[in-house]
DNA sequence: ATCGGTGCAAATTATTTGCATGAAT
DNA sequence: ATTCATGCAAATAATTTGCACCGAT
């Protein structure tokens, strides 16, 4: 597979320039399963760079779901989150925390409607921890 | 049942004053199996009544939406829709045309993950027809 | 010297809200 | 007369874009 050194190599490996901005939105983003939205982002750069800019940060990560390293997730209610995990699967929202959980793939069985090939599931589940 | 006489009789046994532009969105959007977004549910208000401002399509949409006669869904890339079908169901997008199909709700089974009771989900299902 | 990344402000898009007018009860 | 629906414009919220500047190659 890929030899992966570093954080700036994965970057330019998918054609990204690590500018120091990027390292640290990516450090923070492609490693957390935290499903954060663009304004949690925004802040976990400002507090690990000091002044960042809100554009810089859509830039950013609109730049890392284009190169395929992270996926947009809307969870409902117009809620827009990211999610490193690029491999297909599911999410679950937790009505009470509001958090976001990944739900593997084989969790969920769809049987194709007639006269449709089916290309992508996304499938929402909202429940709450017991 | 509940005898539903005509459309307005529809909207008050639900506290909906019928007033003709409710009636005439309600017509539209309550018959259809387009899945409308508000500003097509706006050109088909302007083709029957002239002049009709957004607001009140969008005060009529969630008032339908909390008076449970109408479903807001939200179809993936920031696409928001509405359904009168409020039974429990699924969504099929066709990526060529980009219209949306009902998908019943026994097409999908879930494996509800260990620790969470799931209230509900909703899938949706892109392809295209073949 | 050039290229590309960043900040800022302005533009965009979708939706909601405040307010005054006018219609319906 | 009072209530409530409507139109309009302004407010909001989330995101994108244009542009000038600045640092790195």
């Amino acid at each position: 597979m890929t030899p992966r050194r570093d954080l700036a190599g994965l970057l330019r490996d998918h054609g990204i320039q690590p500018s120091a901005h990027r390292v640290a939105v990516a450090s923070y983003v492609l490693s957390t399963d935290d499903h954060p939205s663009a304004e949690k982002v925004l802040e976990h750069a400002r507090a690990a760079l000091g002044l960042v800019s809100r554009a810089t940060i859509y830039n950013t990560l609109n730049l890392l779901v284009r190169r395929g390293l992270l996926r947009e997730v809307i969870v409902g209610e117009g809620r827009v989150v990211f999610d490193p995990n690029v491999a297909p699967h599911h999410h679950l929202i937790d009505r009470e925390t509001g958090r976001v959980h990944d739900v593997p793939w084989d969790a969920v069985k769809i049987e194709a409607p007639a006269g449709f090939d089916v290309a992508d599931v996304q499938a929402l589940l909202y429940g709450k921890a017991h």
